[in-house]
DNA sequence: AGCACGCCGACT
DNA sequence: GTCGGCGTGCTC
């Protein structure tokens, strides 16, 4: 008999994350099973905590442990959570990124499936008066809020009156002022039901006597709504109340009100029904005009056998599918699925960002229908949900999404392809910090399924693997359906200038994009900083407008209505605009008006300088007059939908121009798109980071790309002030074998990933002298470790440095670098520092003091 | 994180 | 004298 749980907390910070021993008391012995989350107290308060059952065991006469205490009993609700394999999953990522179990749980399980203790607050019931003595301000305000709503959650408090709430809270509690609560809000409620509706006996009888009855009967009735109700489900019993609020354009909830009054009255019965929310799925979606070609070249149908044999196997296997820009990966990935499909198996296909690849996603609603679930960080909580229940329960056996759908409870998995695979987007920003390869690769380890990455500019790490034969590579080499590269001409930006021309625009650009206007044809510009100017640099000492929050200048919006009429309108030096825009920082989003003078030395005059797209957008209009410009970046896109609305617009041939940050560079075909440019090919060159050159010749290729996918030839101007930099020359000639020849050399030589693994730990904290002390200290730690228990473990610590942005939102960031193998005892070494050096999580306290690890950062 | 235990300053 | 500040250590 199982009398032991061994659990995980879920709330737990990092350095009390390990499994602890419950006694589980017989009368439900029989109802707790792995997987489970169920309630447990938990330290010295015995506070109730959730949990996640690791393992569950029988532990009489092991007398030698320790007191345990038993779990708190079981709702009657469901159950495991957590699957085998999840459960497992999650143990990988903890171990491996670092984080905690409870971190990994809340990455692989959505919410809505998670039950959560939540904390309330009220007033004692009796003493309102209760004398209030010596109370600092802020805290007779929580008591006052608390007050005014007799039962407020945590979580409301926190959003009002910010993090330090805590300490307050706890010394209202030790005063009686307040009273705490803990209950469980339980997972798995939300669930969308609907009303199916059928007309009673009575009814049915007399209507189907006399066809004409119904709609005379209607007509008496008092209510027009309950008549509209009770004639939809005459004329087609089973409908829903749903499908009725949509055919009415009510909302659910009133016809939920003539519905009840209708089935008093004896004249409707109903059977509730849980349904799936899918986003995907609204009728009036029409994905046929998504549907590509099927039929494979030679080409293709060669990469395509490889892939299946491999697939075959039926052991873990990888793949990677290297295929220039254009020679249609995608056909052959989909053909590949639908061979899984076959077999019964289960296929995850991950893209880099959802909003950006509707066309991907058409293509295998198109073809796959209701058998695909979406998953994306834009789902509501509800419709995550029901995808990942869909997967679990086998109602759809394709995930396509972005990097969580890694994670799809798919039970029998065939294949994982990750497209696009050298994206950062499939690395997480927040803890756990994983990459989704990883993933990947453990989840096909258990179910020896095929994992497929898939790119033209495959990361050099990946590509390294398939050189070595950890993965099979597999190549496409011709542009699918004959369709010739792009020429690529560089333009000279210091050549420009020296001979007159200030403009962002090249000559060679605006001979390119004009000769393709008169063509009737369309351009793509791509520039990575939005705003007008950069920043803004007093005339007088040249210091420039920098946030007060942010270590970084501030960049120059001009609004965009008076963008349209054209303000701004001359040169780089404008004391006209100091009306017509404002300063904001793209950090944290501070926004204040151009300063009347220098608040160094006084002088009033200002340089704008450095261009973004709205800067190019206003030279664009005054270039080319007739043409249309669509502007693509974070102002414009901030509405829903808006992503879509816009690439779709100018597909149909709504603009001429489609001007923008990264967002215009990613997987889209354009037919009449001949021309291409790239306006500053730099920027991302020379970041402080030894990934730079494959992240611009990625960028490049991809950019390049994007031009003559159609019949007529495409040519892509790429503007530098470096025209002789070999990055940019192979980038033209999509060139990638001699590039990562030349890269993996230079890595090797320098002894950077894929020859090492890197682990960069932040410290951040506002309070400066004592971050920087706290680093010194932290560092002496480490090289303690490493002479005594650590000493096998090779290292090579660089650090403490400031962050390449010191200071976001007053919070200052100093980090190390450290170059290492991440074996078992390196992560364990690592582990241990950040025990010691948090006693909070990924990390807490210390004197507001956080310590955070990421493994092989994409951006250092 | 939260909670308890424990050791110093300024109030009834 | 004690109430309460928060530094330190632990959580089956």
């Amino acid at each position: 008999m199982a009398d032991t749980a061994r659990v995980y907390i879920i709330e737990a910070v990092f350095c009390a994350d390990r499994p602890y021993d419950y006694f589980i008391p017989p009368e439900y012995s029989d109802r707790i099973e792995p997987g489970m989350i169920i309630e447990v107290p938990f330290g010295r308060g015995n506070r109730k905590m959730t949990a996640a059952v690791y393992d569950v065991f029988d532990r009489t006469g092991d007398d030698g442990g320790k007191e345990i205490k038993p779990i708190f009993p079981p709702g009657d609700s469901a159950g495991p959570v957590l699957s085998r394999e999840a459960l497992e999953l999650c143990m990988f990522l903890k171990n491996y990124t670092l984080c905690t179990f409870g971190d990994a749980v809340r990455t692989v399980v959505p919410a809505a499936a998670l039950s959560r203790i939540e904390e309330t607050y009220s007033v004692p019931e009796g003493d309102p008066a209760k004398e209030v003595r010596n109370l600092n301000e802020k805290a007779s305000f929580v008591l006052a809020a608390i007050k005014a709503r007799d039962r407020v959650s945590k979580e409301y408090l926190r959003s009002e009156f910010g993090e330090d709430v805590s300490s307050i809270l706890s010394s209202l509690l030790k005063h009686g002022l307040i009273e705490k609560r803990s209950s469980l809000r339980e997972g798995g409620k939300n669930v969308r039901q609907v009303n199916v509706l059928y007309p009673s006996e009575d009814i049915a009888a007399r209507a189907a006597e006399d066809p004409s009855f119904i709609d005379g009967y209607a007509s008496e009735m008092k209510s027009r709504r309950q008549a509209a109700v009770l004639k939809a489900a005459v004329a087609s019993p089973g409908v829903t109340d749903r499908q009725i609020a949509e055919a009415e354009d009510l909302d659910v909830a009133v016809v939920r009100v003539a519905l009840s009054a209708l089935k008093k009255k004896n004249l409707i019965r109903a059977e509730k029904r849980d349904v799936m929310r899918d986003p995907l799925m609204p009728d009036e979606k029409d994905f046929s005009s998504y549907a590509g070609e099927d039929s494979l070249s030679r080409e293709q149908q060669g990469a395509y056998e490889t892939l299946e044999s491999l697939y075959k196997d039926d052991v873990p296997r990888a793949a990677l599918l290297h295929g220039v820009t254009g020679s249609g990966k995608t056909n052959v990935i989909m053909k590949l699925i639908s061979r899984v499909i076959e077999d019964g198996k289960g296929v995850i296909m991950l893209v880099p960002e959802i909003a950006l690849t509707p066309q991907t996603v058409g293509r295998f609603v198109a073809r796959f229908g209701d058998r695909v679930a979406v998953i994306h960080s834009g789902l509501s909580a509800g419709e995550r949900y029901d995808a990942w229940r869909r997967l679990r329960d086998g109602d759809a056996d394709i995930a396509i999404g972005t990097r969580s759908a890694v994670f799809a409870p798919i039970p029998r998995i065939g294949l994982i392809v990750i497209d696009e695979e050298h994206e950062h987007t499939y690395k997480s920003e927040t803890s756990p910090k994983y990459l989704a390869h990883d993933v990947a690769r453990f989840r096909c380890g258990e179910h020896r399924a095929m994992m497929l990455l898939a790119s033209a500019t495959p990361s050099l790490t990946s590509y390294y693997k398939a050189k070595q034969g950890k993965y099979t590579l597999v190549e496409l080499k011709e542009r699918f359906g004959g369709a010739v590269l792009p020429e690529v001409e560089l333009a000279d930006l210091k050549e420009e200038l020296s001979s007159g021309n200030t403009s962002p625009l090249s000559r060679a650009l605006i001979r390119r994009m004009s000769e393709g206007f008169s063509r009737g044809e369309q351009a793509i510009l791509f520039l990575n900083r939005r705003g007008y100017n950069n920043f803004i640099s007093c005339r007088g000492c040249g210091e420039t407008v920098k946030c007060p929050n942010c270590s970084v200048t501030l960049t120059y919006h001009v609004k965009d209505r008076a963008l349209m009429r054209g303000a701004g309108r001359d040169s780089n030096y404008l004391e006209v605009r100091r009306g017509a825009g404002y300063l904001e920082c793209h950090l944290c989003g501070h926004r204040e008006s151009v300063p009347a003078r220098c608040p160094d030395c006084g002088s009033e005059h200002f340089l704008f300088l450095g261009c973004g797209t709205q800067l190019v957008e206003d030279h664009l209009t005054r270039m080319f007059p007739s043409a249309r410009v669509l502007r693509m970046d974070h102002d414009t896109t901030r509405t829903k939908n808006s992503h879509e609305e816009l690439l779709s617009k100018f597909r149909k041939g709504g603009a001429d121009v489609l001007l923008g940050t990264q967002m215009v560079t990613k997987g889209h075909d354009f037919p009449d798109v001949t021309t291409v440019g790239v306006l500053n090919a730099d920027s991302s060159m020379f970041a402080d980071d030894y990934r730079a050159a494959e992240r611009t010749f990625a960028m490049l290729t991809q950019v390049v790309g994007r031009a003559g996918r159609g019949k007529s030839p495409g040519v892509s101007v790429i503007q530098t002030a470096n025209p002789d930099s070999e990055v940019l020359y192979l980038a033209a000639k999509q060139d990638y074998k001699t590039f990562y020849e030349k890269e993996i050399k230079l890595r090797r030589a320098l002894v950077f990933p894929p020859f090492c693994d890197i682990a960069v730990i932040t410290l951040s904290g506002t309070d400066e002298s004592f971050l920087e002390r706290s680093a010194a200290r932290f560092k002496e730690r480490m090289l303690e470790h490493l002479r005594r228990d650590y000493s096998g473990v090779k290292t090579v610590i660089y650090g403490p440095f400031e962050a390449p942005i010191y200071k976001i939102q007053n919070v200052c960031r100093l980090r190390f670098v450290i170059k290492c193998r991440l074996d078992r005892r390196t992560r364990e070494f690592l582990s241990v520092m950040l025990t010691e050096f948090t006693r909070g999580g990924q990390g807490r306290t210390l004197k507001n003091l956080k310590v955070s690890v990421d493994l092989n950062p994409t951006s250092v």
